[in-house]
DNA sequence: AGCCCCTGTCATACC
DNA sequence: TCGGTATGACAGGGG
């Protein structure tokens, strides 16, 4: 009930957001609710490791990954079945606030309807915006109408965002053709114009201003935008039913309605939440800029993108391709604009270290090898070492413990201090060796560390990385004071490995024991595939079984029937042959024997009647005539 | 306690 | 020859 009358209360405020020339969109609040990002979850396994999965970065669906990955395959399975769920008409309360910007540019003049074969929702636009300047404290400046972050966190920021570049891209309509717009497809951009512009009224144009909506944003508090709404209630008051009813593009402008804008729209939740979709939509639009920039955290976020698609393709039942094709161009118009700066790359980047280790937490690996990379992260102190083929060698061996010849460590709690002996791993760094069988760790981690984020406290992580256990292979590693942990020991191209092996000038147990915790390592990951390879071999035998046994009795029921189907055409012919026999006469006038006669078609069409052929010739009357010939000749 | 499953490890063959 | 992979076999842990 209370959500209803919320929903209720956001779609008035949208209503008049939009009337003031704030281009709001409230959308999937529910959506946000059950936000995906918590339904996408892991493969069954995460324990094949070494794939490249961060090339996923720049694959937005994931298209390209490792054919073998059965780990991808059940993310986009279960990314469809979401999407097929979502689409059997559950009700959907667009409770998300995303605000849309109107923007106008003073440089382009009052756009009169001089042109308005081209410019027609670019005139309303600014029509609408001029209007909203004309409460504006500055004129003639750009104005950053952003209606702060508990109103446009995350998407919706992006969708202010998106406002800023719309402003570019109409002023560059001023000037040239609106099917060179820069990025977007001019589609796009005539969609959104005609979405921001269903409000406006050409009697209302003012004279043209630039808005700066920073400046806007820098006072829009809601005192501010209270006032806003408030003149402009009372400009339009007589419009606002008419005006309601042409606001039916604001579902269709909605850019990613991740759900941002929880109840307390203030609270540290919506914010933290609206905070990592806005990196979310930042990572989706910028996967090789940002993976240029800050590789480590393009590999660590590599599914990042995959959450959001998974969002957009959520909503995208509500808003069709439109919607779709318009998330992909404001990205990348935002990821342009850098509108964030350096704070929110910082923070991202402290987004993205909680967000690692919490992901790395919950995908408490099996094998140890492959997805341990959070607990410690034992690695070389000298990442140049390790170099662009180094991987996250962290490991955990939960499972079980075979015997070794060597020396076992019991695991000691505690005892090492990781901050000091084990420098932390650089994501940019990674690259995962693909062998078959693989899962995505990286991939994996935002799925699960997203929803966790505000769920479980910081402080936890602590204390469950350092109670982590280490391995046999670890602990020896670090009781020979190793400088490797088994993960990057085990990943390293044996080129780079060999040269650890020379510049280091280690002992030959050292040596053993880096090759032995290598080989081990490798041959653990082999088992793994064996093994996966094999629970497939049989499940493929069995579906195989299955379908053989389905063929046997399809075609023993095939086999029935034809020769139920041949006895009785077998039977017509008999009849049919006997009733034309008997319309036979012979020589003599007598109608002929149908046991001795039959009827025999040849090639040409033509019907012959043919005696049938007595098989018992060989009587004792024919012997009797042979023996009378032989006695004749003798 | 026994069974079953999973996992790590070793040995071996092969590439 | 060496490194890596594949796989059977064994052992241990855990449900």
């Amino acid at each position: 009930m209370q959500k209803k009358y919320f929903t209720e209360g956001l779609i008035q405020l949208t209503i008049f957001l939009s009337l003031v020339g704030v281009r709001v969109d409230i959308d999937s609040y529910l959506t946000g609710y059950y936000s995906p990002l918590a339904e996408i979850n892991l493969g069954p396994s995460s324990a094949y490791t070494q794939t490249p999965f961060h090339v996923l970065r720049d694959t937005l669906d994931g298209y390209g990954v490792h054919p073998k990955c059965p780990e991808l395959d059940y993310f986009f399975a279960s990314r469809r079945l979401l999407d097929e769920v979502r689409t059997l008409g559950s009700p959907r309360f667009h409770t998300q606030l995303n605000a849309w910007l109107v923007h106008q540019v003073s440089s382009t003049g009052p756009s009169t309807s001089n042109n308005p074969d081209t410019s027609a929702g670019l005139e309303s636009t600014e029509n609408e915006a001029g209007e909203a300047s004309e409460h504006l404290p500055v004129r003639g400046q750009d104005v950053h109408c952003q209606p702060n972050y508990e109103l446009a966190q995350g998407p919706c920021g992006a969708g202010a965002f998106l406002s800023e570049d719309e402003v570019t891209i109409k002023e560059e309509e001023e000037a040239v053709p609106l099917t060179q717009l820069a990025d977007s497809s001019t589609l796009e951009h005539e969609s959104l114009l005609e979405g921001i512009t269903t409000l406006s009224e050409p009697d209302h144009v003012p004279a043209a201003t630039d808005i700066n909506w920073n400046n806007l944003l820098s006072v829009a508090d809601l005192d501010v935008l209270d006032s806003l709404v408030t003149d402009r209630l009372l400009e339009l008051d007589s419009d606002i039913s008419s005006a309601i009813s042409q606001d039916v593009s604001l579902h269709d402008a909605m850019v990613a309605n991740v759900g941002a804008f929880g109840p307390a729209s203030g609270s540290v939740e919506s914010r933290t939440v609206g905070q990592q979709q806005r990196t979310l939509l930042w990572l989706e639009s910028t996967n090789s800029s940002l993976s240029d920039s800050l590789p480590g955290m393009a590999v660590g976020l590599a599914a990042l993108p995959f959450a959001s698609v998974c969002n957009l393709t959520g909503n995208m039942t509500s808003q069709g391709a439109l919607g779709d094709c318009l998330d992909e161009a404001v990205f990348d118009q935002i990821n342009q604009l850098g509108l964030e700066g350096l704070d929110t790359i910082d923070n991202q980047l402290n987004y993205l270290e909680c967000l690692d280790s919490r992901a790395f937490e919950d995908l408490d690996s099996d094998s140890g090898l492959s997805l341990e990379s959070s607990y410690g992260c034992p690695v070389s102190p000298g990442s140049s070492e390790m170099s662009s083929s180094s991987s996250l060698y962290c490991e955990e061996e939960g499972g079980a413990t075979g015997y070794s010849s060597e020396v076992d460590f019991k695991p000691s709690k505690g005892i090492i201090d990781r901050s000091t002996m084990w420098p932390p791993v650089d994501l940019s760094e990674s690259v995962w060796h693909d062998h078959s069988y693989s899962s995505p760790p990286l991939l994996s981690r935002p799925s699960l560390s997203l929803p966790c984020k505000t769920e479980e406290p910081e402080e936890d992580i602590g204390p469950q990385l350092e109670e982590r256990e280490l391995s046999r292979d670890e602990m020896r590693a670090r009781a020979m004071f190793i400088p490797f942990s088994v993960l990057q020991i085990v990943n390293m191209p044996v080129e780079e490995f060999m040269e650890v092996l020379d510049s280091h000038s280690f002992s030959p147990e050292q040596v053993t024991l880096l090759r032995d915790i290598r080989r081990r390592g490798k041959n653990k990951l082999a088992a793994q595939n064996c093994r996966k390879r094999k629970l497939d071999a049989i499940t493929g035998l069995e579906e195989e079984v299955e379908r053989l046994q389905a063929q046997r009795d399809r075609l023993l029921r095939e086999k029935r029937l034809t020769a139920k189907t041949m006895g009785a055409v077998a039977h017509q012919f008999k009849q049919l042959t006997r009733d034309v026999l008997s319309r036979l006469r012979d020589a003599s006038g007598r109608p002929l024997n149908p046991e001795r006669f039959t009827l025999q078609c040849g090639a040409n069409g033509r019907i012959a009647v043919q005696p049938i052929r007595q098989p018992a010739v060989t009587t004792s009357a024919g012997k009797k005539t042979d023996k009378r010939k032989k006695e004749k000749k003798q």
